[in-house]
DNA sequence: TACGGCTTTGAAAAGGTTTTCAGGCACAGT
DNA sequence: ACTGTGCCTGAAAACCTTTTCAAAGCCGTA
């Protein structure tokens, strides 16, 4: 069925050695001869086979993605800048979800041995150098993970500079008590956000009793469930900040099913920035991530670990956020 | 760094054939020998180079997958579907994304060759026998695209059935002038909706002279601006279905902001059951895609052509469709 | 004419694995 | 003791390409 360099040598009337300098451009070729191969190449489709050139210790084209989710707005339009990127520079993408399980994510390192060039990785629940232990033979780019590794380049996130903004705008608008819905506590991005919180919280001087942390998981539904239990059981707050925008949005609609009025008696903001802010009512001040830019950034830095280009001067970047005000948290000072 | 067969041979002091045999579980082996094999594997560390495995003509362990889009709520749950999926039968997934347009089709699939055991496509805009003679020497799988060979398997989503649907249930409750956002249409799932809901309309006799056609792209903007326009040059509709989610969003936006109440004055559905449909005000009745099942079955059908499982009875699945109605469809009839 | 240097070419090795083929060995049956 | 049978094992071929090495051809110069 596909024909291999063999045919193509006998074809055109030369040595396999011909061919493979005339499909690489890497010597000279008699004129005449290169054009026969040429011509012989498209007559057979010919394409060379990556498993022979990667045997050799050639590159392999790939590039490895672990992302803790495939869905969802946040990971899906990294994804998305990444697929971009690494198709602009001639390489493509093995992609592999870890859903937040730690074990799935050296099952999929594993698979990718040998048939990646390089590994960008998104593991809030794992340090770089774990990731460095399980494929230590290619480049790697942690993302929006604790990095705790001088040598390892990445991109992090100012999830706490984000989350310390936010919470000032929040006090700003409305003093007073208030809480927050936690992430996950083995992300590692969800630990910053609370740390800005709470840092904004004392330079406002909110009294200790007055911060009430709320359990959460990133998720709108346990959001809502543990929000809504709260406010029954009697704690109150006037602003509230949602580790993400699920949490916020849960915590929106469960305080809203209690006769609350978002952002006269509370208002909310929350993280990440993803579409449903700007559908919900009121809409949702949120902290908005560049993904398209964090996916860009990712594969630049891969290229440039690859030697394929200069890169931005630092491997180590970190990414800004920025806050998004909206009907959500626009209310009268009491 | 990496070790290879040769290593493991030569520590457990047996043949490079029998590694491999205890390796792959391939032949008996005498007890002890292959202890000793095991021992010396675990301890170099070794995994069998898959590019080496790949020459000889053995399965990649790799699934093709070829998209629209990365990002979108509708693609992006596709991809977890199959990402999960693929996991558990032991194969990763090579992403590519074509961005509706078909050179980079053809440029991805280039890319692929070789490299996956099967390819899984959904590309609206293109042909299946297009895909199968773009790559032929592997198993196809297309979804949500028209097939026009007998011999290729694949999802085909009822778009006609679900729009025909949608449409009949927005004039059960409202009869009268009707309006459609369609879908670009070198896309075959827009065309399809658009066919359902013109023969629905026709059904409930509706005057040709009170059906409306807007201009669409799957996009919320372009929608928005459209529909905006249409109005405004006097056009008037008691219903309106937008050929998906985005494009019915954009007409909700633009009848607002001319002072239009939903669902008021004019209902409106649209398709795809997206994320968004819960937040808007009021919520929008869509016609839901099961994008899991989509992604499960994918898979499923293309283990049965890699000859690793039974899969369904039939390699060709008609997807049905769900009318989800929400708020944007429940009006008193004038 | 002879020789050095340059360009172009092909033969062959290397890369890591699976699989075929044939040989070796032990054991049972005669 | 000899043969047949079956199980284990290792040598070697095959997969496809890139790259090194050496040879061959050609040109110009001494």
């Amino acid at each position: 069925m596909s024909s291999t360099i063999r045919d193509v040598a006998r074809l055109a009337g030369v040595s396999i050695a011909t061919v493979s300098r005339v499909v690489n451009n890497t010597a000279a070729v008699a004129a005449d001869k290169r054009r026969r191969v040429e011509k012989a190449v498209s007559e057979l489709q010919y394409t060379p086979h990556p498993a022979a050139r990667s045997l050799l210790g050639q590159e392999t084209g790939g590039i490895g993605v672990l992302v803790p989710f495939v869905s969802g707005p946040f990971f899906s339009s990294f994804l998305d800048a990444l697929d971009n990127s690494a198709h602009d520079n001639g390489y493509f993408l093995l992609i592999a979800s870890s859903h937040r399980k730690s074990n799935d994510i050296a099952s999929a390192i594993a698979r990718m041995q040998y048939r990646v060039d390089g590994l960008i990785v998104m593991a809030p629940a794992l340090h770089a150098s774990t990731i460095r232990q399980l494929y230590a033979d290619v480049p790697l780019v942690c993302v929006n993970m604790p990095i705790d590794d001088e040598d390892i380049p990445g991109i992090e996130v100012d999830n706490y500079g984000g989350a310390f903004e936010m919470t000032k705008h929040l006090l700003s608008q409305r003093t007073g008590p208030i809480a927050m819905v936690l992430g996950p506590d083995n992300s590692q991005d969800a630990l910053e956000r609370k740390a800005g919180f709470e840092a904004a919280a004392h330079e406002y001087g909110i009294d200790r009793k007055d911060i009430h942390f709320i359990e959460g998981e990133f998720s709108e539904a346990f959001a809502f469930e543990r929000v809504s239990q709260a406010w029954a059981s009697g704690i109150r707050f006037n602003s509230l900040f949602g580790a993400n925008d699920n949490s916020a949005v849960g915590a929106m609609m469960a305080l809203q099913s209690h006769g609350i009025s978002i952002p006269q008696d509370v208002i909310i903001g929350g993280f990440d920035d993803t579409t449903v802010s700007q559908y919900t009512t009121p809409q949702l001040s949120s902290v908005r991530i560049d993904t398209t830019k964090m996916g860009h950034l990712a594969i630049q830095i891969m290229m440039q670990q690859l030697g394929h280009s200069e890169g931005p001067a630092s491997n180590r970047i970190q990414l800004p956020t920025k806050l998004v005000p909206r009907t959500s948290t626009i209310g009268m000072m009491p």
